[in-house]
DNA sequence: AAATCGGGGGT
DNA sequence: ACCCCAGATTT
C-alpha cells in the first residue's frame, strides 16, 4: 500500500474531479435531508441508480417524511418495494421509521454510532447519511468506494473477507478529508459508478491514474478479487394459482424472514403429487381444470428456482383454508400488496 | 467467518 | 450465461 499522494493530495483530486464531472442533479441530491438521503441509501444497497429512481419517485410521493413512513402499513411500504428485491429492506426502512419517531421523537440521531443501532442501518450506510446530510466527517464503503480503493492501490484478496474488508475500512478512513465531506463521499461513489467502472474503467481520462497501483499493474479490472465461485444448487416449487369465479386469485402471505419474506404469494408445493393432495384435501370438490402451465426458471444469488405454475379454476369461491392468512387478487383491479416479481408476473400474464 | 437475502443490467 | 451492483443481518 504505497503511493506517492498524500492522503490530503488524493481527496484534492477526487474534489476537483467532483466539481468538474460529478452528478449533481439525482433526486435525493436535491432537498437534501437525513430522511431523504437514508430512504435513497436503503435504496441504493445492491441496486444501481437507473434501477432506484422510479421507485424512489413514487416512494417519496406517497411517504414524504418519516411520520407518513411510522404511521403506514407494512403492506403499503412493501407495495412499493414489489420488483426491488432484498425486501428486508422494505420491512427494516419501516421498523426503523417507527423507531425514529417513538425514540428520537422523529429527528435522526447525529452519530454514525446510534444510526447503526437502528434496523437496516449499518457502517456505510450510517456515515453516507452524516456525511452527506449533517456535514459530519465519516468514512463510507460501498461497492464504488470498494472498487476504486482496490484498484488504486491493488489489494489483494476477496473483499467480503473480514481481512480485506478491515484493510479497507482503514484506507476510507484515512482518506476521508476534513472538510467537504458532503462532496468527496459522492465524488468516491460517482468515481466508481462512471469512471472506474467494473468491467470497463475509463483509464485514460481518470485523474489518479498516474498514482494508481491498479492501472499500474495493467490489469485494473482485476482489483477488486472476485468472489470465490460455488455451484448453485437447482430447487423447484409448484405455485397454485386458484382462480375462482370472480377471477380472483388466491395469495398467501409468507413468513417475515426467508426468500420474499413479508410478501404474498401462491399457495406453493414441493411437487406436483403434493400439490393434487393439497387440493384434493381443500378443494377436493369445486377445483376443476387443472393444468401445468409452462415452467421457468428464477435465479437468486445462491440457487436457481424452477417455478412450476399450475392454474386451478374454482367452480365457487371457497371459504377460510385452515387458519392461515388469505387474500383473493384480482389481477384486473390489484391491491397494494407487496408480490414476489415471478409471482406479480404471473398474475399479469393470466390477463 | 460464512451464509442469507432479489432482481435487473451489463457484457 | 454469467457477473455483480450506493450492504446488513443472522447463524
Amino acid at each position: 500500500m504505497t503511493s506517492a499522494l498524500t492522503t490530503t493530495a488524493f481527496a484534492d483530486t477526487i474534489l476537483h474531479w467532483y466539481d468538474l464531472h460529478g452528478r449533481k442533479h439525482l433526486p435525493w441530491q436535491q432537498d437534501i435531508t437525513p430522511y431523504r438521503v437514508w430512504v435513497s441509501e436503503i435504496m441504493l444497497q445492491q441496486t444501481q441508480v437507473a434501477t432506484v429512481i422510479p421507485y424512489y419517485e413514487r416512494f417519496m410521493e406517497r411517504f414524504p417524511n418519516v411520520q407518513a413512513l411510522a404511521t403506514a402499513e407494512q403492506d403499503d411500504v412493501l407495495h412499493l418495494w414489489t420488483g426491488l428485491g432484498y425486501y428486508a429492506r422494505g420491512r427494516n426502512l419501516h421498523a426503523c421509521a417507527r423507531q425514529i419517531v417513538e425514540r428520537y421523537n422523529g429527528e435522526f440521531p447525529q452519530s454514525v454510532e446510534q444510526l447503526s443501532e437502528l434496523p437496516g442501518i449499518g457502517r456505510s450506510t450510517a456515515g453516507a447519511i452524516v456525511s452527506i446530510s449533517m456535514d459530519i466527517r465519516a468514512a463510507i464503503l460501498d461497492g464504488n468506494v470498494k472498487r476504486v480503493l482496490t484498484r488504486f492501490y491493488a489489494v489483494e484478496g476477496w473483499p467480503g473477507t473480514t481481512t480485506v474488508q478491515n484493510r479497507l475500512w482503514d484506507i476510507a478512513e484515512r482518506l476521508t478529508p476534513q472538510h467537504r465531506h458532503r462532496e468527496y463521499t459522492q465524488a468516491m461513489m460517482d468515481m466508481g459508478a462512471t469512471l472506474c467502472t467494473r468491467s470497463k474503467p475509463a483509464c485514460g481520462i481518470c485523474p489518479l491514474q498516474p498514482e494508481c497501483l491498479g492501472h499500474a499493474s495493467s490489469k485494473p479490472t482485476q482489483y477488486p478479487n472476485s468472489k470465490p465461485k460455488k455451484d448453485k444448487p437447482e430447487k423447484h416449487t409448484w405455485m397454485l394459482m386458484l382462480r375462482n369465479p370472480q377471477g380472483e386469485y388466491l395469495l398467501q402471505p409468507r413468513p417475515q424472514t426467508g426468500i420474499w419474506g413479508g410478501l404474498w404469494s401462491f399457495p406453493e408445493a414441493p411437487s406436483m403429487a403434493q400439490a393434487e393432495q393439497w387440493l384434493s384435501t381443500h378443494f377436493g370438490d369445486t377445483a376443476e381444470h387443472t393444468q401445468e402451465l409452462n415452467s421457468f426458471r428464477h435465479t437468486f444469488s445462491h440457487y436457481h428456482l424452477h417455478i412450476h405454475p399450475v392454474a386451478i379454476s374454482l367452480t365457487r369461491s371457497t371459504a377460510q383454508i385452515g387458519e392461515a392468512e388469505q387474500h383473493w387478487y384480482n389481477p384486473r383491479n390489484p391491491s397494494a400488496l407487496g408480490l414476489a416479481a415471478p409471482v406479480k408476473k404471473l398474475l399479469q400474464s393470466s390477463l
